[in-house]
DNA sequence: GGCGATTGTCACAAAACCGTAACAGAATCG
DNA sequence: CGATTCTGTTACGGTTTTGTGACAATCGCC
């Protein structure tokens, strides 16, 4: 599993470092571009915003700290999270580089789990949970925060991917998606996977609806796809 | 109604005054740290987070108020409830404190028990689990305050882990939270290990608890993490 | 009713996920 | 300090979950 998988910009104008760095987050599943200074930087964000910046505190020409300073001050650039690397020696400059908004920051030498375990804890803080409100039709109540699903009081135990086919479904009612749509949705769309897996989570969907006769509610439409119907 | 538990740090330059605050908070059971400095001050909060700031107006070098700024200023460190100690009774002061996110403001000299009732309003308000008030949960028993847990009426001994890993669970029941999320709400948010680590305190959670029947109350939410529940 | 397309159901192997024990290092306490 | 507790990590085995192909059942249409 990789849900965590992002676009991450490393700016480090050391070859060596920006090459272990980059070597090491492509292992764990992320994508890579690396600038040698802010003004590549700043150019490869004109093209499309990355996920997470790992930046080197000491730059040529702009500092780090300035380049974080300038990217939080342009709306479009301003919630990228930033993870500053800084040297032991620079412990003095800590304190500005937090003062600029930095998300989190590394003294170097730092091992590569270190690293991947900050990233991860910055990408995770970054993005809240989607909707955490509870979701009830015709009986039958999704409680996501609690991660628990009630049929007419009592508890249903789902899989992981039924339980979010169930929340999907429940979160947009009354509306026919095909196969591939909900592969899409549920799955995520760098899924490839046969349509058919959609009819078997539907079935064992509807096996754990059964004993509250919730079954019912999840509509097969020929030829289209399925629907959740509420009324 | 009782005291609280808190991970204190305290920021002032005269050396008397600090330890004076220190075995105060300490008699009130709060774990305590201190600094001279800003810049010092900053270094304890790159380790971790913590949740109470005792903070003096007059300080060398950077000065409490552009201190507090800063860390308001940084995503990290905003959320930290700041108390400012002020020698100044102007109004103005005051004012410009709270401006700038205080959540309070004390001014010297003050009596110890002003101080503790002003940590409790502030720690009530900010963060509500780390309140001293006792949980009690399907016949599970937490008091923080003498620090002991009882199982229907038998004591339970716990490791300080999963002291605290029971007591966030029990605080914050029927909700999932994922292994990174225990991570951070019971180890501190710049703790970087391995999530398995949760595993295995849970597991020894519930080796304690076992003896009175309450392991059942930590339920594995399969893909997920790990749940309290109260159903 | 006959026929092709579509869907339901089952069983199974692979993968993901979790519990557990063991261990070494760190912290704590006399 | 030495002993003891506490912690974090790892490895391994068992269990659940998942995707898929096969085949029966069903539907729409002529």
């Amino acid at each position: 599993m990789e849900p965590m998988s992002a676009n991450i910009l490393v700016v480090e104008d050391e070859p060596a470092i920006q090459e272990l760095i980059a070597v090491n987050l492509r292992h764990a599943g992320h994508r890579v571009q690396s600038a040698g200074d802010a003004e590549s930087a700043m150019m490869i964000i004109r093209d499309a915003l990355p996920d997470l910046l790992l930046l080197d505190w000491m730059l040529p020409g702009l500092s780090g700290l300035d380049f974080a300073r300038r990217l939080r001050q342009d709306a479009r650039t301003r919630a990228i999270p930033i993870i500053m690397l800084t040297a032991r020696s620079e412990e003095r400059d800590k304190v500005a580089g937090l003062e600029i908004g930095a998300d989190d920051y590394i003294t170097k030498p730092f091992s590569p789990r270190e690293l991947n375990s900050r990233i991860k804890a910055v990408l995770r803080r970054r993005t809240p949970h989607a909707t955490e409100d509870a979701v009830e039709i015709a009986g039958l109540r999704l409680d996501p925060a609690a991660h628990r699903v009630f049929g007419g009081g009592h508890s249903i135990t789902l899989g992981p991917t039924e339980f979010r086919l169930l929340h999907f479904l429940m979160t947009h009612p009354n509306r026919v998606y095909t196969r591939a749509q909900l592969l899409d949705q549920v799955w995520g769309d760098h899924a490839f996977l046969e349509d058919r897996t959609v009819d078997v989570h539907v079935r064992r969907l509807r096996a754990a609806l059964e004993p509250t006769a919730h079954d019912g509610l999840i509509e097969t439409v020929r030829g289209s796809g399925y629907r959740l119907g509420g009324e």
